[in-house]
DNA sequence: GTGGAACTAATATTCTCCCC
DNA sequence: GGGGAGAATATTAGTTCCAC
């Protein structure tokens, strides 16, 4: 018996990194440039790290969508940024569950003031969630590692017409008696806590072993793109209409973040992974059939049918 | 520069062996 | 016998390098 967990739609935007065209903000302006306000925020939280790297400070990565990204130099983004690891995006699953078990245990407290929610958890609950309880310490060091490397990220916030830049989840403190209690906070996108806004449209539903799940349906190393993907894929199924989904090439591109393949000179590896995700959401049992198609710009597409 | 092969790294799973 | 640590092996992701 699975149980289902709400996913927020607006931090699964953040992980794809389309949080800025799913929001009503204008990145350009008139002349193709990046607006102004986005510029601000960019440039200040990049000065902002630069200046803790020269002079030892708290060091952390940001992880910037894609638009921005493109507009940056290279040698920069090598210094300041980090793609999300396949491991990372299990990880940030595992959080959104674990969070909703303490909120329903009366054990999260949310701070109206700064939008954040505490609660602890403990590493063997994020294992379990993770679906790796009964394997030994290796991989249990990975997901310590990406826990870590989690807490070491920001990402680019859109709210309304309020931009941010912050930690989804964020490590206050370890327990003096037990090493592997954490007490964290978490971003409130993670819930939606304002009740004045459109809420039935802000969630999507996972079930709450999805991790382990995967796993069993996946071998080898996990691609993020692809576990991303599957994840997007819920979403959808949550909005359909009438079962089914369509995607556009360059949608599933940017979903998957094939670009790294063809910077990577791994151009050939593009229709595989396309092929992968589709092959792991079939074994999950999230779609019973993939048709190809044309959009009306004669764009290649893909009409995806989901399983009752 | 670009495409692609070949190499290296990361991750998962299976095997082996030792200790109780 | 079995449980667990760690080695060996399989698979895939990411990097480098070379020919064109």
């Amino acid at each position: 018996m699975t149980t289902k967990v709400n996913y927020s739609n607006q931090l699964l935007n953040i992980e794809t990194g389309q949080q800025i065209e799913k929001s009503q903000l204008t990145i350009f302006d008139r002349q193709g440039k990046i607006n102004k306000r986005v510029i601000n925020i960019v440039n200040t939280s990049i000065d902002e790290l630069l200046k803790n790297i020269e002079q030892g400070g708290e060091s952390y990565h940001i992880y910037f969508p894609q638009e921005i990204e493109k507009e940056l130099p290279e040698p920069l983004m090598k210094q300041i940024s980090k793609e999300i690891t396949a491991n990372e995006v299990r990880v940030l699953t595992a959080i959104v569950i674990l969070a909703q078990f303490a909120k329903s245990k009366g054990e999260l407290y949310y701070w109206d003031k700064i939008n954040r929610a505490y609660f602890e958890v403990d590493l063997p609950s994020v294992y379990k969630v993770m679906g790796i309880g009964e394997t030994r310490g290796k991989q249990r060091e990975l997901v310590k590692k990406a826990f870590f490397s989690l807490n070491d990220k920001k990402f680019l916030i859109v709210e309304d017409d309020n931009l941010t830049i912050s930690k989804l989840v964020e490590i206050h403190k370890i327990d003096k008696k037990n090493p592997n209690l954490f007490k964290i906070t978490v971003e409130g996108l993670f819930f939606n806590f304002d009740k004045s806004k459109n809420y039935q449209n802000r969630y999507f539903h996972i079930p709450s072993d999805i991790n382990k799940q995967i796993r069993k349906v996946t071998i080898g190393r996990p691609n993020a793109g692809v576990e991303l993907f599957i994840k997007c894929l819920y979403q959808a199924k949550h909005c359909s209409k009438d079962g089914k989904v369509e995607y556009s090439y360059s949608k599933v591109y940017k979903l998957m973040k094939l670009e790294n393949l063809v910077k990577n000179r791994n151009t050939g590896r593009i229709k595989d992974t396309i092929q992968k995700a589709f092959d792991i959401a079939k074994k999950l049992d999230l779609i019973s059939n993939v048709e190809m198609g044309e959009t009306n710009l004669r764009e290649k597409k893909y009409i995806l049918t989901f399983t009752p």
